[in-house]
DNA sequence: ATATATGCAAACGGTTTGCAGGGAG
DNA sequence: CTCCCTGCAAACCGTTTGCATATAT
């Protein structure tokens, strides 16, 4: 899945920088780039590899800051699967996925659920949560590897 | 919340060990005595100190060996928060629930819903994924933390 | 001019591993 | 007597941090 028009993006994190003083920099500005032209879900090395196979020379610190500020600015989510991976997705404001994860080939699907979501805001009011987020994972073979096995 | 009979737990251990030819040693009876009297939700770390602060002393290395013997055996579970930690809980056949986290003091309660079940059973279905297991994270601030703040 | 960013390398924290000696079956 | 288990320390791996230097505003 490639990323779609992502305005929103590059203005959330123009307003995030002026709004607290941080700088725009030639470094912030590749990385973005690089994370917005990859695929939904982006480990931090990926995004290290892919970004100096193309311009300059950027460290890996710069990689983790940045991602970390993105997330500060809530511009992207975390998710960490139970197999250890940790990986960086878009969150466009007002959406909200959860994920398939298969657990022979990693590859991850996502989908979305009112429902789910509607239960869970339920379960927070009683049992006295104000709730912030959610993550939820499915874990199972996709289509492909359960041919295989 | 402590644990509730765990017999099922021991009778599960003996019949692994059993099944797998391995041994019945002291470290493991200590390390599982231990653990059924601890809350729900135990630290590899925590189980270590409560572990040296009884009997002979056990090396870090042998805990997390049992734990993960214990995850094979289908006894326990493993959860990783969002916050980073990594706890072990028992895992009774056939029973399943998930999580509430607050995000201020760490506390973890647990729910039961079986619509949720249902409906990941539902999507699993639609994407075509053979469901192996799944984890659901609820985070926000818990009673006593909203009020603090 | 000043404060923020960067690169590098070192530190970190939780977990796993290699190895030599110890103990269960 | 054999194989499994343990303790110890070292290795690991992804991530964060300290510091001196570079750069945006």
């Amino acid at each position: 899945m490639i990323k779609p028009g992502s305005k929103w993006f590059w203005d959330g994190l123009d307003a995030y920088l002026l709004a607290n003083q941080l700088k725009q920099t030639k470094q912030r500005k590749m990385i973005v780039e690089e994370f917005l032209a990859m695929p939904a879900h982006v480990q931090a090395e990926q995004l290290y590899q892919r970004v100096n196979e193309k311009g300059e020379k950027v460290g890996l610190a710069t990689i983790y800051r940045t991602l970390n500020l993105l997330k500060e600015a809530k511009l992207v989510e975390q998710c960490v699967f139970a197999d250890g991976r940790s990986v960086f997705e878009l969150s466009p404001p007002g959406s909200h996925h959860d994920h398939l994860i298969c657990i022979s080939c990693g590859e991850i699907a996502e989908f979305e659920n009112e429902e789910i979501e509607s239960v869970q805001r339920q379960i927070a009011l009683e049992k006295g949560f104000k709730l912030y987020s959610h993550r939820l994972y499915l874990y199972g073979l996709c289509t492909s590897c359960q041919r295989k096995t």
